[in-house]
RNA sequence: CGGGGUGUAGCUCAGCCAGGUAGAGUGCUUCGUUCGGGACGAAGAGGUCCCCGGUUCAAAUCCGGGCACCCCGACCA
């Protein structure tokens, strides 16, 4: 370590709030050079290293073949797919000498369907798995929380391409099979839950997620079912709707009444007796949006059910030009707009409504016979406390990070790029695909923010930059540079590495550094060891501390997994 | 893109309100002592006080404009 390219901190930058950044920072793993940009230093690179090649083993485990795609791609590729324009401003752009476009690949869905449509001929060259370790470039709004978020990182994206929906079922299952063992020998407790699958359509998509605080992403869990979905795409049974017979509407005023609450509270009726109006514009059309008043919008949901790229709340200006009325807008007598409705609003009996005036509210609206919708669907959004829709449980909201996403994409990119091969009876088909991807770096956050205490990080073995941290007391002493030697010798002999720490500095200095960088196990040489008979072994996650004879200390860390 | 915060030594921060020689701890260098849980003493190196402009005899400090970074939100195949 005398002359290893690491420098410890004893306290973190300011800047680092998450447990991971922290320790990535102290232990002097990454140093930023930008917003959502980090150098790796040798020992940083080493831990990346370690987790590529787990993965990577689970992958070659599940049939799948390495290959390596380029991270600078022309744009017309992202024409074809239509993506330029979904991607949009999270695309780098960036031209050549003779001013052509290209971009930095965000991901590789692209590149792979075409050199798939370079090589697939026959339904004998499927099923095949490809995957690939691979900068990804993302013009993110916003990097956080060290390497949780980044602007370019790491993924191992995979694509499975197949002749049918029936063997991509198979493709699919033995990479989430690989997913799951992948994150248990990380040793990061990562839950598969149900996912949005987006605007390019495709079927089942799964996320695994890391239960953690200090996530992005929102999930619903039932602990009585195991039902567990992402929160843009779960769902839930809302409290069923107040039994009644139909009555006729009649018109209330109901002065500075403007919210679902104060009109609930104003009219003595439940939140889910009232009828709540959302504007939208979507890819710039308004949309009217009509749900049961005690529900939320989905927006992911309504999106993907209007096929549109971009969602965004109505601005003020064009509410008054639409002749809308906040606060007491009402599907009712509503012209020249499109109207969605959640089923809640539509299955509920004598709502009540806006009455599209000011300080005036319509009793007893019911679907069908006042009001229509064009586009009914669910569209609400599950929150912590709903019902779950596969049992009598409650749902609960965590926070957790996305680690990985599997998802069956089916014939979108196949299409676009024109993977097709001919089946045993010579008729010409797409390929149907499947993606599949890692975040390494974010990876590497979890596997430090699930292994840790408040000394330092504690290495899985398995990912463990280093096997042994050997610290070196009395370096100087005869006694002490022999046993350093035999004990190097037989690490070496053994395969396992070790990062030895020859620094001059004090002992409390050399352990606290061991603590922080966190390797599985840590060897002491020292003359007060070799007087108690050997070298002192103590394991980094439980501080189980032995001396054991020098011959003994390979076999004794074997017998520790490390 | 909206809201909040921060920019002073490698790191953590004080100084700014009330303008007047740029500071502490830690880290780094050298010497000595020490040597099993971030040792002690001494000497030293290290700064465009984020940038540009303004006010002033004088700006880290006051004013204006920018930039960067962090956090919250929006966004996120």
């Amino acid at each position: 370590m005398s002359r290893y390219f690491l420098k410890t901190l004893r306290e973190a930058p300011a800047e680092a709030e998450l447990p991971s950044h922290r320790l990535l920072l102290r232990a002097g793993l990454v140093m930023p050079l930008a917003a959502g940009l980090y150098c790796f230093t040798p020992l940083g690179w080493r831990a990346m290293r370690r987790v590529e090649e787990l993965v990577r083993e689970e992958m070659n485990r599940a049939g799948a073949q390495e290959l390596r795609l380029p991270a600078l791609q022309p744009v017309e590729l992202w024409e074809q797919s239509g993506r330029n324009e979904i991607f949009g401003d999270v695309l780098y752009r960036v031209s050549d000498r003779r001013e052509r476009d290209f971009v930095l690949a965000p991901t590789h869905e692209e590149a792979v369907s075409a050199l798939a449509a370079s090589q697939v001929q026959s339904y004998r060259d499927l099923p095949v798995t490809l995957y690939q370790f691979q900068q990804k470039f993302r013009d993110e709004p916003r990097p956080r929380g060290g390497l949780i978020r980044l602007r370019e990182f790491c993924m191992k994206d995979a694509y499975s391409f197949d002749p049918d929906w029936e063997t991509l079922d198979e493709s699919y299952r033995a990479m989430f099979d690989a997913y799951a063992r992948i994150f248990a020998r990380a040793e990061v407790p990562a839950v598969p839950v149900e996912a949005d699958s987006g605007a390019i359509g495709g079927k089942d998509s799964q996320e695994f997620i890391y239960l953690n605080e200090n996530g992005e992403d929102e999930v619903l869990l039932c602990s009585s079912c195991g039902y567990a979905a992402n929160a843009e795409k779960a769902t839930f049974r809302a409290e069923p709707p107040v039994a009644a017979e139909p009555a006729p509407v009649e018109r209330v005023d109901t002065p500075g009444v403007g919210t679902i609450a104060s009109l609930a509270a104003f009219l003595g009726v439940e939140e889910r007796q009232t009828v709540k109006a959302v504007f939208y514009a979507a890819d710039g059309e308004p949309v009217f949006v009509a749900i049961r008043g005690d529900l939320e919008v989905n927006e992911t949901k309504l999106r993907n059910l209007l096929k549109a790229v971009e969602l965004e709340p109505m601005d003020d200006a064009a509410v008054a030009r639409h002749g809308l009325v906040a606060g007491s807008a009402s599907p009712v007598g509503l012209e020249g707009l499109r109207v969605v409705a959640d089923t809640s609003a539509t299955e509920a009996v004598n709502l009540v409504g806006g009455a599209n005036e000011p300080d005036a509210h319509l009793l007893n609206v019911n679907y069908g016979r006042d009001w229509t919708a064009t586009l009914v669907d669910d569209i609400a959004l599950a929150e912590g406390g709903h019902r779950c829709l596969s049992c009598e449980g409650t749902l609960d909201v965590r926070s957790g990070m996305e680690l990985g996403h599997v998802f069956k994409l089916g014939s979108t990119y196949a299409e676009a790029l024109d993977v097709r091969y001919l089946d045993d009876e010579g008729e010409r088909h797409h390929a149907v695909m499947g993606c599949y991807g890692i975040g390494v770096d974010r990876l590497l956050a979890a596997v430090l923010e699930a292994n840790h205490d408040e000394d330092g990080i504690i290495w899985p073995a398995t990912l463990a930059p280093f096997d042994v941290h050997v610290v070196v007391l009395g370096g100087d002493k005869p006694e002490v540079k022999e046993a350093l030697g035999e004990v190097e010798a037989a690490l070496e002999a053994a395969g396992l590495e070790a990062l030895v720490d020859d620094r001059d500095e004090s002992p409390g200095a050399k352990f606290k550094d061991a603590d922080l960088l966190g390797m599985p196990v840590r060897l002491t040489v020292s003359p007060r060891a070799l007087g108690q008979g050997g070298i002192e072994l103590q394991a980094r996650a439980s501080g189980e501390r032995e001396v054991v004879p020098l011959g003994e200390v390979v076999g004794r860390i074997r017998e520790r997994g490390a």
